[in-house]
DNA sequence: TTACCTGCAAATAATTTGCATCAGG
DNA sequence: CCTGATGCAAATTATTTGCAGGTAA
């Protein structure tokens, strides 16, 4: 796939960029989260990834999180992370409670209504975490 | 101040209800919240309440949870927690991320955006997260 | 060659559990 | 009384740090 090639040229550009290198374990990482269909724990990168050792994880997602290729996203009790706004369009997620299934949510609204009120409150914005819970059709049934 | 009175009758009330016993440490566990005025962590409740030991702060929070008279608040690496909504109208936070100052903000529009992606998307609403970041006017000089 | 990066071990921090005792209803 | 609640100790889990050797640039 074409877009994957650029994709990956990107994720080089913005290392560098940070001064950082270019290393299999980041790479390996980043094809992780490009692959995946909704956030990854550590943990689950991690035994996507048997030969690389759990700690260099933790080190490396946060080298990428510092080079902006990685976005954290708190998830209930989860510290989860995906790949940052640069490969993949803002936006949020709807998970059900019960089977775990997250579905991508985009809502140009929200983000107005963000910003408006960071004016209102003379707030100069860095980011926002927001998530919706509830259950899914299927787990209704 | 006697809206102090009927909050406390409703904390009795809700833990009755859900077979939990009143108990010193679970009071005083409420007053704390009641007081503060911004999420709070299990390790700051316990620093206002010396004379309970950590891990009671820890259980009895959990059950507070369960008889939801305090709600949990994901902020960006912390877990925090408040009173629900029976206790103060529903309202997110707008935090500054150098100084931690935290706001309350209402806005109806974003709990009607709330819903309408839930139905889009055939989603039984359980709960949301949605918490706003930047920095204040008095850290921007 | 010069950092940064990685693996391995070990420390630290955060949260949970077991058990005996205490206390609410 | 009976059962949930608490204190204390200890276990478990999650995350971070130190250091020596490895590797990108």
């Amino acid at each position: 796939m074409q877009n994957t090639e650029r994709k990956y040229d990107e994720f080089e550009k913005m290392l560098r960029f940070s001064n950082f290198r270019i290393t299999q374990t980041k790479r390996r990482i980043f094809e992780v989260l490009l692959t995946a269909n909704k956030p990854l724990s550590i943990n689950e990168v991690y035994k996507q990834l048997p030969e690389t050792h759990l700690v260099s994880v933790y080190r490396s997602v946060d080298v990428l999180l510092k080079a902006r290729i990685v976005k954290f996203i708190p998830q209930g009790f989860k510290r989860l992370y995906e790949l940052s706004d640069s490969f993949k369009a803002h936006h949020h997620h709807a998970v059900c409670e019960l089977c775990g299934i997250s579905k991508e949510i985009k809502n140009t609204e929200i983000e107005k209504i963000m910003d408006d009120i960071c004016v209102e409150n003379g707030l100069k914005p860095t980011k926002h975490h927001f998530e919706i819970f509830g259950i899914c059709q299927n787990c209704l049934n």
